[in-house]
DNA sequence: AATATAACAGTAACTGTTATTATTTTTATT
DNA sequence: AATAAAAATAATAACAGTTACTGTTATATT
């Protein structure tokens, strides 16, 4: 049986995804490490975050295109993804039942979640289309 | 300006894409053509995909892990994906104006669609694991 | 302090996908 | 039908993102 042991960068990257709410890639939260811890490898990087995935202390954001993006909020939320800019933002919004509900009428299984992501243009996409 | 022109293989691909109901594989398909076109490429393969899903004649759904999946299905629904065989099926549902309304009003860009996976057991996987 | 083992840095390898290139197909024009 | 122009091809190399391997170091237990 495989016991956890402490390490300085696990923490360490683990409170770089607690103070960003950039929903950095694991490149960027390698380049943030650095600055503490000049040689940390990037397979560090890579393996403690897919660890506290696992450990459910942090959630991984895939998209379709580009590296993954991870999120240290774990209060229940959607998230806005803009087709102009790439950027990514926080919805603060339950995950709806009711939409769990309603997918399950037309299911054989038995559905216990659902991954959202919403598409649009945000507020500076928006600002900078409308002249 | 580049016209498109017509090609044996683009065809066969796209055929097989609209059988099919198990949304395969670039791979899949590249294995499939081959019974028709022997010596076809991978690369073929790939580039008509990505062809015909800019053209609105297939959907491609990406997930956080394994290769992505291509849908001849043009009908909008959504996708169940089985957290225990990775099986993905069709839930025939409408996608929900109702759940891009409550997000926008969460939102300060603006929305206007999404993208959603619903996860859980499938009906084979429910009996298997319920003895 | 000694021992056992998880985590590390550094690096190689892997997976899925895209780009390059010389050749072949398709289509439009004579 | 022959010719010319351009798109599509097969084959292969290159690429991005990620994971696995190896010898060394840090952490935890006796």
């Amino acid at each position: 049986m495989k016991t956890l042991k402490y390490s300085r960068q696990r923490e360490s990257i683990k409170t770089c995804l607690m103070k960003r709410r950039d929903h950095p890639t694991a490149d960027h939260v390698y380049l943030s490490i650095r600055e503490e811890y000049p040689n940390i490898s990037l397979g560090t990087v890579y393996r403690n975050l897919n660890l506290l995935v696992e450990l459910g202390e942090v959630r991984k954001l895939s998209f379709g295109y580009g590296p993954d993006r991870f999120d240290g909020d774990l209060n229940p939320h959607y998230h806005f993804v803009c087709r102009s800019c790439g950027a990514i933002t926080d919805l603060p919004l339950e995950p709806s039942v009711r939409l769990n509900e309603e997918a399950q009428c037309c299911c054989t299984g038995r559905i216990d979640s659902h991954l959202t992501y919403f598409y649009g243009l945000c507020k500076d996409c928006l600002k900078k289309n409308s002249h």
